[in-house]
DNA sequence: ATGCCTCAGCTCCTGAGA
């Protein structure tokens, strides 16, 4: 079984790019995030063709997520049950006896701001759900575009960025209680290059100079974590003609199922 | 360097992203 999420920025431009990598990297779970279109808009005929089955959760010109699957998906919700949220970040499902959770984690804009704050209630609710999540479904894995490093192996410029939106102590204490759950970071527990990032700003030649940062990540529970096999960053599509910023994020579990 | 790209939309500028 594959996994992967990938943060698209509009999935009305990068709708070809997808279609082409899932040809090349046919994975059981896509999860998309920055969709930036409505769901009248969303190509399920295309994506059915591929041999993948949708659901998405789009609102207009900004966020949306979906997931796609070559196998059917169950209990699907949208975002973080009992937060009220106006934005649509969270996608989950049951597939092939695990839960996937698909999220577009807030980007905060600057330490400080109404935004970060919102990061932060967003960042406290989704713990909150996530424990009963793992009692529910002990079998688990929540993966997309968090908006926050780990730490500084995350950061092109450590320095530079210190304490800058992504980077700031307040949203890695978050996340380290996202793993103080029961969740790994599966991205560490395999031997990886230094400077490995899955963001690198458009901007000043960011990916020809890999100034980027890890903040797309995959987190998998303690029930999953032994069947993880291998957990890497595609590089590749952030070479191609109007890229998205982002890479996609891969994760190999070694599972008899489906 | 409160910028350098890129995208959507109340589209030829602005807000947001990260």
């Amino acid at each position: 079984m594959k996994f992967a999420t990938w943060n698209v920025n509009s999935l009305g431009v990068r709708l070809p790019q997808v279609l082409a990598w899932l040809q090349a990297n046919p994975v059981d779970v896509l999860v998309l995030q920055e969709l930036k279109m409505t769901d009248d808009k969303f190509p399920f005929d295309a994506f059915g063709q591929a041999g993948y089955s949708a659901h998405c959760f789009g609102q207009k010109t900004y966020n949306g997520v979906a997931m796609l699957s070559r196998h059917p998906a169950s209990n699907v919700v949208r975002n973080i049950p009992g937060f009220a949220d106006d934005l649509a970040r969270v996608i989950s499902a049951d597939v092939a006896g695990v839960r996937v959770i698909g999220g577009y984690f807030p980007n905060g804009q600057e330490p400080g701001s109404e935004k970060f704050e919102y990061k932060m209630s967003w960042l406290r609710a989704l713990r909150h759900w996530l424990r009963e999540e793992l009692v529910r479904s002990p079998k688990l894995m929540l993966m997309g575009d968090f908006n926050i490093t780990f730490d500084d192996a995350d950061v092109w410029d450590p320095v530079a960025l210190y304490e800058t939106i992504h980077c700031t102590e307040q949203e890695r204490y978050e996340l380290r209680a996202l793993i103080a759950l029961g969740l790994h970071d599966a991205f560490r527990l395999f031997a990886q290059g230094p400077k490995s990032y899955s963001w690198w700003d458009y901007r000043d030649g960011g990916f020809r100079r890999n100034r980027g940062l890890r903040i797309d990540h995959i987190l998998v529970s303690d029930a999953l974590k032994p069947a993880v096999s291998n957990c890497f960053i595609d590089r590749s599509p952030r070479r191609n003609e109007r890229p998205s910023d982002h890479a996609p994020v891969l994760l190999e579990l070694a599972t008899a199922e489906p």
